[in-house]
DNA sequence: AGTAGACCTAAAGTAAGGTTTATGTTTTAT
DNA sequence: ATAAAACATAAACCTTACTTTAGGTCTACT
């Protein structure tokens, strides 16, 4: 398949200044064009879908860009780029991990404003709250602290 | 218990500039100074805490200020954030999953760059794929892109 | 042939989240 | 008492990742 910069930017969601960004960038090394006119086939549109892979593992586009000048070179980076996936494998899932603790203190205040609410007052539910507060609840906001 | 910036800096590995900014756009709004110099306490501490899981929840300093207001306004606005944690809940489960598929991709990843290492070529990899790909390992790579 | 809509570039502008710099004060240790 | 280390401010500066602007080209349709 074969698409222009607008039906890519419907497809991943990107403004067509952001793909073209990436392309001045040098994130997309292989696209090609038509009268000065992008044309993206589909090992573009999986190189756009790891763009996006990598942007949401926190990398920066610099970053991104090494990772693609490796793919450029060819078979005597392999080593490279399979380093830099184990390392992305232990950034991703220690992030998760954390944000699950973020998950455990945001269920935590849901739960407090609720009680807040049915108090009517922050006052009285900081006064309580040691009694009132059911073990489950505790949980989530220790392992948040953890 | 008492602390400086100095010390609240290595507890929570920020820097002390970053802490002099959140204290500038006002998110640390009861902090004590003696002769100018701040004095963080444990309610200070656990704000800082909060705030760093509201960064992680990607909300913007100036969204964070924005809750810091309404806890400063009293029990009026305890509605209002009972729904900003519920959002941020929805959020942060919508951002976990996403985060999972990530890792899938980056594990299929993991798993094509060891088998592009062991034959020494991605060319050969390539010709082979379709073969030699687990089904464990294409579930990955599907679940990524679902 | 003309025009609307989608595409192009280069360069300047922008917002967020700080950092750096320059200068001065406070605290702590000897 | 004094010197070093830690603290303070204001203002300028910086980086990242875009967006906007201005001016032009290409494509499709009537």
């Amino acid at each position: 398949m074969e698409y222009s910069i607008g039906q890519i930017s419907k497809k991943f969601n990107l403004t067509i200044s952001q793909i073209r960004y990436y392309d001045k960038e040098g994130l997309l090394p292989n696209l090609q064009r038509v009268n000065g006119v992008r044309k993206f086939d589909d090992n573009d549109v999986e190189t756009i879908f790891l763009i996006e892979c990598l942007k949401k593992c926190g990398l920066q586009i610099k970053e991104i860009k090494q990772f693609v000048e490796w793919t450029k070179m060819g078979d005597e980076t392999i080593d490279l780029r399979l380093d830099f996936f184990k390392k992305q494998e232990q950034k991703v899932e220690k992030e998760l991990s954390e944000l699950n603790k973020v998950l455990d203190m945001v269920k935590y205040k849901c739960w407090y404003y609720q009680k807040a609410k049915e108090l009517n007052s922050i006052t009285k539910l900081e006064e309580k709250k040691k009694e009132i507060t059911p073990s489950s609840i505790q949980n989530l906001f220790d392992r948040a602290h953890s």
